[in-house]
DNA sequence: ATGGTAGTAGTACTA
């Protein structure tokens, strides 16, 4: 199985950059964040048309995550609990059955943080610690489940082209990056540095600036897998060519490929 | 270089 997360960046301006894509990499499951549209909007006919079906949690103008999927959703969940005023539309979980079992699949797009002298920034911090005490219930179930999407965390300096150029910033803040390896060490395994630990694997390269020409990007986004899932890990891709597409969003795919 | 570009919905906002 092949199960992927991207960042679109808007479905209205993405449509046929998103189909192209799913025609070419035929994941069996893609998480979506920043539908940026609400569910009605949303163009689930011409996903449906490629065999997928579609599940969504957006809302208007911002934010909104999204769960494609080739075999049926059994079970789906939205919102992250732990903060009844909070309707930002960030998260997103499903379970889908495989050959074998079941995987349960996350979409998440987490706050990005800045500016950090802004309520924004303990926003993020807030939702990380709901995230993580999620996570610690779901893990207790001991079942294959992943937590896909864009985190808005640069791990470690090697996820960057100049980590002196991000010091202060939300993504890489200290509070940011130890909030991200406390949910790691609850048990999760980070897919792609599982896979790969070459520096300079990135996932995100700004619009402004000639960011993606210079290769001035991070990794962002991020496949956590339970210790279930990842023993069915057999290889992680970066789909990076796409960045160059016309019209691309600022992200690009991230591929598990799963023994499931 | 305290700018730069892009998306949504309809003038700010988010990133």
């Amino acid at each position: 199985m092949k199960i992927a997360t991207w960042n679109i960046n808007g479905i209205k301006a993405r449509l046929d950059t998103v189909l192209s894509w799913l025609e070419q990499a035929r994941p069996d499951i893609a998480c979506l964040q920043e539908i940026k549209s609400v569910d009605e909007n949303f163009p689930r006919e011409a996903f449906e048309a490629l065999g997928y079906n579609v599940e969504t949690h957006g809302q208007k103008g911002f934010n909104g995550v999204a769960i494609l999927s080739r075999r049926p959703i059994d079970e789906v969940g939205r919102g992250l609990p732990g903060a009844d005023d909070d309707i930002q539309a960030r998260f997103m979980e499903a379970v889908i059955s495989t050959a074998d079992g079941a995987v349960r699949i996350v979409s998440l797009y987490l706050p990005n943080g800045n500016p950090i002298a802004s309520d924004k920034f303990p926003y993020k911090l807030a939702w990380m610690e709901r995230l993580e005490a999620w996570a610690r219930e779901r893990l207790a179930l001991e079942e294959p489940l992943i937590l896909a999407g864009d985190y808005n965390v640069i791990p470690m300096p090697q996820d960057c082209h100049d980590p002196a150029a991000w010091e202060g910033d939300a993504l890489y803040r200290p509070e940011s990056r130890a909030a991200f390896r406390r949910l790691a060490n609850c048990g999760f395994t980070d897919a792609l540095r599982a896979c790969d630990e070459a520096a300079g694997i990135y996932t995100f390269w700004d619009y402004q600036a000639g960011a993606w020409q210079k290769n001035h990007g991070i990794r962002i986004d991020h496949l956590m897998l339970s210790p279930e899932a990842a023993d069915r890990l057999r290889g992680v891709s970066v789909d990076s060519h796409v960045r160059s597409w016309e019209k691309p969003s600022d992200h690009v795919p991230v591929i598990a490929h799963m023994a499931l």
